[in-house]
DNA sequence: GAGGAAATGCTCACTTGGAGCATAAGGAGG
DNA sequence: CCTCCTTATGCTCCAAGTGAGCATTTCCTC
């Protein structure tokens, strides 16, 4: 009855669009596919002919890029109010893809960048990013700015969750947000000397950030890094892989120790020399364990 | 560049709708809010007057149920082909919501229900259902009637992992699916003798499935089960909560020590004689943790 | 032939998580 | 009032998992 209520409404009309964040990692870099030479994540409309949302995105992605996609999940979808068009709403609807860098896309303005390019203060491997202290004092003058004791308070508080000493990588999202806010990059309405972080179109840096924090979030339980590794890799080239795309770097003995306990890997037999230090086997991904346990996890030693 | 090849392609007509999960625990049945007599989910068109995606399914809610929504998560969009209308793509938006259950609405056909009326065999609480054995006996029929032994291989695979004997309740997405493609359930195109359990219009039960999922999930390591809990409660209480949405037992004695280590909980200095038994002491949920670790963990005991 | 860089093997201290034993404290029934 | 039943609470044990390091081995470069 109220589903009958509810058909009687005249329903709006809306655009739907696709976003989609295509990763890659190549050499230590982890690399985001982009178009208008790395101001916009490759996008365009749901459309028709299109057998479903995912087939939708691909079929952007490929005609934008000429990139083949292997691993999609989708990411979130939401509606902005800046986003309205002639009384019409826009709904976005963005996606996560992992791939391997192929060779350059011919297309104008398609490249691939590193994602520290538009973070820079995300990538930990080297210690804490020189800009992260000048990160914190000034969002802590943007707190202390606050008019009341509340929101101050609250501030602070989330500046300390998000940029403290045991930086939790994952919240790459809730970072970038805080910046937003207080006015230091430079997408925001109340911007002042933004930070350095190559900016994007509309939301797109956002969209970046939930990708990269849905990927963080989920190597840690769901063998997704292999989707990014060629077919025959060292055992600490995944470990840069891993490393490049957590912004932090890892125990290696323990991270082999989890690798090869949790049966993810199986030796080619191959040993390559093309690294210096002593020669390391080649290993493949077991494509098999991805059935065996879509379920399982896969834990990655990223744990803190 | 590419940007602009997008924007001059006519966008595609789509409607978008809202459909939402909303949840409570009562009693030790976790339930779940619906319309039309326990066929449907409230759901409803995004319009033009909606602040935004979560506001309008609050809109939806409160106006087809008069129920009042806390916690609400985005879970999944979708597109069905089938949902095509008119030459318009349908864009479903669902969510779940945590809710505590209010008075029973007088709106006609709204009414809660028992989540296991729709998924049965997903209650463990009291050992395996008697219907889990049919179902292992049925979908192996399935999987040996395919046509070649790959499928077949395939088939079985997935029957044991997701019905295997350490059932993970998380997958209960993934059983519902299994269950639809052999043709257990009604909702199915190939449907034959389906088993127990309700159906629901359109894809709903598949999206209360998901929502489930989303729930089993969450549980672990964020401290949402609060959201469905009363003022002030027993640890027995908390735990019997957790049991329902689960689906299986957790043991006593751990599940306190990990409650109580988390700091999630203060005593209110209160001791309730209503059970029987020992006198219990009556339990706060912490608020201030939500946002102290709106990041961190709040892990309970349902590791396997 | 020496030194440097990586690959590998192993040890150790601790933390977590799953189970179970034992005791305490009300209520119900006799 | 006494006994049994039920639930609340405290604690102990043990195995597996995790974070850090030490020690060796094996190539390459100089």
């Amino acid at each position: 009855m109220d589903q009958v209520r509810t058909r009687q409404r005249p329903a709006a009309e809306a655009t739907a669009e696709l976003i989609a964040v295509i990763v890659a990692v190549t050499g230590e870099a982890p690399r985001v596919l982009t178009i208008a030479d790395g101001s916009a994540l490759p996008s365009g409309p749901f459309e028709v002919t299109h057998r479903s949302l995912q087939a939708g995105m691909r079929s952007w992605v490929e005609q934008q890029t000429h990139h083949p996609l292997g691993y999609v999940e989708q990411l979130y979808t939401f509606a902005d109010r800046d986003r309205t068009r002639t009384g019409k709403r826009l709904v976005a609807i963005s996606y996560l893809g992992l791939t391997r860098e192929a060779r350059t896309s011919d297309e104008p303005g398609v490249t691939w960048q590193s994602w520290y390019r538009y973070f820079p203060w995300e990538d930990w491997r080297g210690g804490a990013p020189a800009m992260v202290e000048t990160i914190g004092t000034r969002l802590k003058a943007w707190a202390e700015a606050a008019d009341d004791a509340t929101t101050r308070r609250d501030r602070l508080r989330r500046i300390g969750a998000t940029f403290g000493p045991t930086l939790n990588e994952e919240l790459i999202l809730q970072r970038y947000e805080l910046l937003w806010e207080a006015g230091l990059v430079p997408e925001s309405p109340t911007a002042r000397e933004p930070i350095d972080g190559l900016a994007m179109t509309h939301d797109h840096r956002r969209i970046l950030a939930t990708g990269i924090a849905r990927l963080r979030a989920k190597i840690k339980y769901r063998p997704v890094v292999f989707e990014l590794m060629p077919p025959r890799f060292t055992l600490l080239q995944l470990q840069r892989a891993v490393e490049a795309l957590a912004g932090r770097l890892l125990h290696k003995q323990n991270f082999r120790r989890v690798i090869e306990q949790q049966d993810l890997v199986e030796e080619t037999g191959e040993i390559t020399t093309e690294t210096r230090g002593r020669p390391a086997k080649l290993f493949r991904f077991r494509r098999d364990v991805i059935s065996e346990r879509a379920v399982a996890g896969s834990k990655l030693p990223l744990a803190r």
